[in-house]
DNA sequence: ATAGAGGTTGACGTTACGTCAAGGTCAAGA
DNA sequence: TCTTGACCTTGACGTAACGTCAACCTCTAT
C-alpha cells in the first residue's frame, strides 16, 4: 500500500514540488517508481518525510537534515549547533533593530539624541564596530580610553564644545555665506582644532593624513543622517563638508 | 576629481563587485564612464554610495533603498516598515528557539517533559499552530476549552491516565510481543477509547474518520520525537503505530 | 474512446553579491 | 617604445529551498 506524490504531500502537509525537490537532491527517494516515472511513497517514506518536515520547521537546512537522516550526525548535536546559530541570528537582529530605531529617532529630529552622543556624533559603545571599521581598532581603543579617562565634568565640557560648534555651523549655513567665506573657513579651522583633540585619529598623530581624514569626515557628515543631524540635516552637512574641503586644500 | 571603482570601494568600505552590481541594477550609476568602459565616481556619487551602505547595514533591501533614493518613499517610512518586519523576524526566531530547545530537551529524555505536557503529548499553548494545522482550528478550540474547563484535579487525573497508558505501551513493546497480539490490541482499544475523550478530534464526533485519524496519529508518533518520547522512543512508537494500524483495520 | 485530473522533466525567478574566467587598458620603468 | 603588472570589462555560475509556468505524457472513470 502506497501513495501518489500528491497524496503523501497532503498527508504530510507539504507540496508535490517539495517532494520532487527532495528526490532531486537525494534527501528522500520515493519507495517505488512506476514504469511511467510516477513516484510512489510507502509508510516508512512517510515517516522520513514527517521527520524532515519537523526538522525543517525547526529551521534546519536540508544538508544538515540529510546528515541526521544518514546517521552521520546525532540529531541532538545538529540541533544544538543549530540553536547556537539561531541565538547569533537573534542577537544580530536585536542589534539591528536598535540601530534602526536610533536612526529613525535621529531623523525625526529627536533633540535628545545629540545631547546623548559624543565623539563627533557617535556614542562609542553603540557604534563600536562602525568606528573600528572606518578608522581602525587602535583608533577606537585610543579614543575610548581617552573618553573614559575624562571626568563627567570634562565630558560635559567636551559635549558643550561640540554643541557650540554644531550650532555655529548651522547658523553659518543658514546665513547664506559661501563655504569659502572667511566665517566658514574660521569654523573649519575650529573644527579641525577640535578634531585634533580626539586621540587615535589621524588629526591627532604627527604625520597623520589629516587632509584625507578631514575631507573623508566631511563626506561622512553628508552621507550619514546620524552625523548630518548634528549640522542641521543634509544641507547643513553639505555646507560643512564643502567648507572643510576648501580648508583642507588650502591649509593641510 | 574622481575615483576609480576600486578607490571608492575602499573609501566607502565595500567591493568593486558591489559597485558593478549597483550599476547593473541601476541603483548607483558611475558619474562618468571612460572610453574604455572604465567606471569613475565623483563626490556626490560617493555620498549616495555611503547612504546606500548605511541603509544596507540597517538591513534594508536594495529595491527599498532605490525607492528612498529616488525620493519616491520617505526614508522614515521605509525604515519604520522595515522595523516592523525586523520585529516579526525576531518574534519568529524567538519561537523557533523555544521549539528547538523543547525538542532537544525531549530527546535528551527529560522526564519532566512528559509530566508537564498533556493533550496526547502536546501542550496546547506551546503547539497551538501545529495542532491547528494538523487537525483544524475547530479541533484546537474545542479541545482547548475542554481542557481549560477541567479542574486541576481532573487535569491531573487525565495526565495520570495518559502516563499509565504510555507506561503500559512501553512495557508491552519491551516484552517482545507482536503488535497484533491480544495484549497490544487491548492497549490499542484503550488508546482509542482514551482518544474519544478528547473533544474536537475525529474520534470524538459521530461520523468522524476515526480510522484515518488513528492510523495517521500512529505515523505521527513515530515521526515526531516529541511524541515518540511518550512511548519510549522510536522503537516504542513504531510498536504503538503498528498495533494501532492493526486495530484500526479490524475494528474501525 | 475521451475528458479531466494528475504526473514528468526542464528551466527561470528569488537576494545580493562572491568568485572565477577570458581578455582589454593604464601607468610606469627599462 | 616596449613591456609588465595592476586594474578594468563583460559574462556566467553558485547560493537556499522551493514557487511557478510550460510542454507534454499518464491514469482513471465514464
Amino acid at each position: 500500500m502506497d501513495w501518489s506524490i500528491q497524496e503523501i504531500a497532503k498527508i504530510a502537509g507539504t507540496t508535490s514540488r517539495t517532494l520532487r525537490h527532495y528526490d532531486d537532491i537525494g534527501l528522500l527517494k520515493p519507495s517505488r517508481t512506476g514504469p511511467s516515472g510516477y513516484r510512489y511513497y510507502d509508510g516508512p517514506a512517510l515517516v522520513q518525510l514527517q521527520r524532515i518536515i519537523l526538522l525543517r520547521e525547526l529551521g534546519l537546512g536540508l544538508p544538515a537534515i540529510a546528515e541526521v537522516l544518514g546517521r552521520e550526525t546525532d540529531t541532538i548535536k545538529a540541533l544544538t549547533s543549530h540553536l547556537e546559530w539561531l541565538a547569533r541570528e537573534q542577537d544580530r537582529l536585536t542589534r539591528q533593530i536598535a540601530s534602526v530605531r536610533q536612526t529613525i529617532d535621529t531623523m525625526k529630529g529627536d533633540g535628545q539624541y545629540m545631547a546623548q552622543n559624543m565623539f563627533d556624533g557617535f556614542d562609542h559603545t553603540q557604534y563600536k564596530d562602525e568606528v573600528e571599521e572606518h578608522w581602525g581598532k587602535e583608533a577606537y581603543a585610543a579614543s575610548d580610553s581617552w573618553w573614559r579617562g575624562m571626568s563627567a565634568e570634562e565630558q560635559q565640557q567636551w559635549k558643550d564644545r561640540m554643541q557650540k560648534l554644531g550650532a555655529d555651523w548651522i547658523s553659518a549655513a543658514d546665513s547664506g555665506v559661501s563655504p569659502a567665506s572667511a566665517e566658514a573657513q574660521d569654523l573649519a579651522r575650529r573644527h579641525v582644532e577640535w578634531l585634533r583633540g580626539i586621540p587615535g585619529t589621524p588629526s591627532a598623530v604627527p604625520g597623520g593624513d589629516v587632509k584625507g581624514y578631514v575631507t573623508g569626515l566631511g563626506e561622512m557628515y553628508v552621507a550619514d543622517p546620524r552625523f548630518a543631524a548634528n549640522y542641521g540635516g543634509e544641507s547643513g552637512a553639505t555646507f560643512v563638508r564643502d567648507a572643510l574641503r576648501v580648508y583642507a586644500e588650502k591649509n593641510l
